[in-house]
RNA sequence: GUGGGAGUAGCUUAAUUGGGAAAGCUCAUGCCCGUCAAGCAUGUUGAUGUGGGUUCAAAUCCCAUCUCAUCCA
């Protein structure tokens, strides 16, 4: 072990600690070597500092340094000393000193790397995974999990304040195989029986909640056995909270708060509250989607009762199939036609048969000016049609209408997505903004085609709003629950609601749902039971905490802010997990494998 | 599960129509006293993911398979 005791890290000296004696441990960044003059960026979490080797101070280190490779840690102990005039470097916090070294040690040295540690360095994904060690010695990578460190805390000190308890719920629960797949652990004690791992700790913090401990958070990892992406990992962690005797205005108070003083404590933002609210249907209308990214227009526009007798049979025949017309509206595209190709076969990914186009053209008719619609179809629509339409969009010259016809699914999701990559093409969105909104109105359930029953939106424990109690049997789909999602810049990043703490009405969406009586206690009897003694109203909600950090930093996956991520395929490829077990351990589990009839 | 994509030197990528496997960085050696993604010179490095097939000839075409990222369900 070193003898070297480090007086500063790598990111503090500045011009005031001229020649202070300093010793400074870390990593070597890179070396630059002049035979002459040895230059050293030296690394730490806290930054780089320039060490320079100078034969004329200490012929002994000068001579070392020349062997001083990538990764090596070392220890240095020299003289803080202003750069000379012309050598300041601006890209460095501390780049208007430099230490002279007099002395070095090399505590430890590196293979060499497989990749430079560097931000800037672009190496591919699974290398990076491969070699997370060396990966998160990355700045940007220690940036963000340092803001992830700083948000952990601040929830705390808020929350603390704010009068919640945390409470931390067991990992290993029983499984309710009600949405997502859930993780399973089998008990070596109960032969044939498993444990499950946590989605969310929901049934829990509803009995701490009858258990009177008013406010409850968590910070809790939840797994989820789903098909991976950019955005979904199978372990994530969850800013988790329930509150007694609340109404959702509460909810909104708290979380504002909350989120106020995370972006200030992370980021030195200062975020405006309250957050605007939209409804469920207003969302899906607008926008396509229940995350609508309101940064930006470019909403979409429904033109179904305009066309319903309309000469052009794609859209009249959806329209007799109970579908629907919608468009969007961009002013002055200048599409080419390989353009409008372009965004046919975007939106058929999501399963749009076609994309109807026109340009608005102002033109010449009998002497008088008048705007109509210009389009290969556009001949099946009258002068009246095409001018309602036009009127409907407010369109101008030179715009683009471009409309799809379909399921009410299909133009939602096309269009949700088409609105989206429109803004990014045309450069819409305002990027440095961080715009949160309420979606408030949810559903309660919706009707599953493969299960053929309704299913729940949300949970089985969310509330319906009171007004609609006498439609839970007559129009089930028309049920609004008290559930809220809070979206940040089109991206989900939490949700809740307020719970059903009656046992009668817990009874009737039960039914609803087609869940049995005895089904229900059998998967949630404990929570049926603890409803019956005193239960307080209460409702909570949870956060994405990777998403929101995702978004903080500006990055494209929340593998960026996780420090060991795993792959699409749920894998580790540092630790090579999941991994096979020997078999004195499944025989301890009472486990036979079949692995060849897997489908 | 599905679609289109990628897999070539330690890393990042190139290779025209099926014809001699390249470059930059890293690395190694040397020069160099103000560099900072240092510079200059010289040099090392490859079963082109794996297994088959077609062909006089395959990184390139075909089949299978594995891995990764991305999208959809």
């Amino acid at each position: 072990m070193s003898n070297l005791k480090r007086t500063h890290n790598c990111g503090e000296l500045r011009l005031k600690d001229e020649s202070k004696q300093v010793t400074l441990l870390g990593w070597i960044n890179r070396r630059r070597d002049h035979g002459g003059l040895v230059f050293i960026d030296l690394r730490d979490r806290e930054g780089i500092t320039q060490v320079v080797f100078n034969p004329e101070v200490d012929d002994i280190s000068h001579a070392q340094a020349h062997n001083l490779k990538p990764e090596f840690v070392i220890g240095i102990q020299g003289h803080v000393k202003a750069r000379p005039k012309g050598t300041v470097n601006h890209n460095l916090p501390t780049g208007e000193i430099e230490v002279i070294a007099n002395r070095l040690e090399i505590i430890n040295p590196s293979n060499t790397p497989p990749f430079l540690i560097a931000d800037e360095v672009n190496v591919s994904e699974d290398m990076r995974l491969r070699y997370r060690f060396l990966d998160l010695r990355r700045p940007a990578l220690q940036k963000n999990l340092i803001l992830r460190h700083k948000i952990y805390q601040a929830t705390r000190k808020y929350l603390d304040e704010q009068g919640f308890i945390e409470v931390e719920t067991p990992m290993l629960i029983k499984s309710t195989p009600e949405g997502a797949r859930d993780y399973l652990v089998p008990s070596r004690v109960n032969p044939g029986k498993f444990y499950a791992l946590p989605q969310s700790p929901q049934l829990f913090k509803q009995i701490l909640m009858c258990a009177g401990f008013e406010k409850y958070f968590q910070i809790v990892k939840c797994f989820r056995d789903e098909d991976l992406r950019a955005d979904r990992q199978p372990e994530f962690t969850q800013i988790d909270m329930e509150m007694s005797f609340i109404d959702e205005e509460d909810i909104f108070k708290v979380t504002e708060g909350l989120m106020k003083v995370l972006f200030k404590a992370g980021m030195n933002i200062e975020i405006a509250t309250p957050f605007k609210k939209i409804t469920f249907n207003e969302a899906m209308s607008k926008y396509g989607t229940d995350s609508p990214d309101v940064r930006f227009g470019l909403e979409l526009v429904d033109i179904t009762d305009l066309v319903k007798d309309s000469k052009f049979q794609v859209f009249s025949k959806v329209v007799a199939s109970k579908g629907q017309v919608k468009g969007i509206r961009i002013q002055n595209p200048n599409f080419s036609r390989s353009d409008l190709d372009f965004l046919t076969s975007f939106v058929s990914i999501y399963r749009a048969k076609g994309l109807a186009w026109f340009k608005v053209k102002e033109i010449l008719n009998t002497n008088k000016k008048v705007v109509l619609l210009e389009s290969p179809i556009a001949k099946f629509f009258s002068q009246e049609e095409q001018t309602v339409i036009i009127d409907r969009f407010k369109a101008k010259p030179n715009d683009f209408l471009l409309f799809v016809a379909d399921t009410a699914k299909v133009v939602a999701d096309s269009l949700a997505n088409l609105r989206l990559h429109l803004a990014n093409k045309f450069n819409l969105i305002p990027k440095e903004e961080f715009n949160f909104i309420w979606v408030t109105e949810a559903p309660l359930v919706e009707y599953d085609e493969e299960e053929k029953r309704y299913v729940s939106v949300h949970h089985p424990f969310t509330s319906p709003h009171e007004e609609d109690y006498q439609m839970i049997e007559t129009e089930p789909g028309k049920v609004r629950a008290r559930a809220y999602d809070l979206v940040l810049n089109g991206i989900e990043i939490g949700g809740g609601s307020i719970r059903i703490h009656r046992r009668d009405i817990q009874e009737r969406v039960f039914k609803l749902l087609r869940i049995e009586e005895e089904e229900a206690e059998e998967k949630f009897g404990f929570l049926l039971e603890a409803l019956e003694y005193g239960a307080p109203p209460h409702g909570g909600i949870a956060f994405g905490l990777d998403r929101l950090l995702r978004l903080m930093v500006g990055a494209d996956s929340i593998r960026e802010v996780i420090a060991f991520p795993k792959t699409q395929s749920a894998t580790c490829l540092m630790t090579d997990a999941p991994f096979e077990v020997n078999n004195r351990q499944l025989k301890e589990l009472s486990i036979k494998l079949d692995l060849k009839s897997t489908d």
